[in-house]
DNA sequence: AGTAGCGCTTCCACCGATGGGAAGGTCAAG
DNA sequence: CTTGACCTTCCCATCGGTGGAAGCGCTACT
């Protein structure tokens, strides 16, 4: 297979692709003509990488994730150890941003939005705001 | 002011500030020996601009901020205007987390998390995840 | 006067995870 | 034989800085 056909069906751009080979993430061979010639295998690490990419797990944690999906003998507390500190990623950052979303909406809420100059919002930001 | 001294009142790394000079955020003047020297001005808008970032303002609303923020005779709408998109864009980056955050806890529950390799977690990642 | 050590300067490279585009080889069809 | 789609490598850009090296200036201590 070449690399635009396991970019259509794996989901991955062929440039996402080619990084991930420079990464060592995928190793295909190649083909006479040069081009990259990819195994049935590869297009199924690549979904994979595809999936954990868009379920926000970082290049390295799908770098052990990949080794566990290919170790038939793993154990799963240790896909589930990577999976709860990404969740516990996810929502310590979700709780940052709420936060931070309050303090916006406080200052939004006490401004004006008018034509005069005197807005609570730079000022804030001037003067020892509420962040 | 050297730039240690407005560092550690505004809270900003040298580094940044010399970022933020080079970007044409702040545009100190030198003394003799080269060194860069600060006014009281300049110390403002660094402070500005380090609450401002660490509220998620990105450097092109910052810039506009701070000159909206020098602008005696702007209207409290147009401050109001970039504080609420970026709300707006906080907001919408929670939702996408949290529907995240509950993919990952539902593959994580699901996960016994014990010796065996069975794990609902890479069987979702290889075949047709829930994301 | 010498020197140690900090602070300042510039410049260059790097991070994650791609995207954009140039310059050029390859292949299948018309 | 040419067109056009596909492939290759290579380098540059993103965003917001951060790290380090080489080399000055300034202060303090001996």
């Amino acid at each position: 297979m070449n690399i635009g056909d396991v970019s259509e069906q794996s989901g991955l751009p062929a440039k996402t692709i080619r990084y991930y080979e420079q990464i060592g993430l995928v190793r295909p061979s190649r083909s006479e003509n040069g081009y990259r010639d990819f195994e049935s295998e590869d297009l199924h690490k690549l979904t994979f990488l595809c999936r954990a990419r868009s379920l926000g797990f970082s290049i390295d944690e799908c770098r052990t994730l990949l080794s566990l999906y290919e170790d038939r003998e793993r154990s799963s507390s240790e896909v589930k150890k990577i999976a709860a500190k990404h969740l516990a990623h996810v929502d310590k950052k979700i709780s940052e941003l709420q936060s931070l979303s309050a303090t916006l909406r406080d200052l939004v809420d006490r401004c004006n939005g008018d034509d005069r100059p005197e807005c609570p919002i730079v000022n804030d930001l001037a003067h020892s705001g509420t962040a």
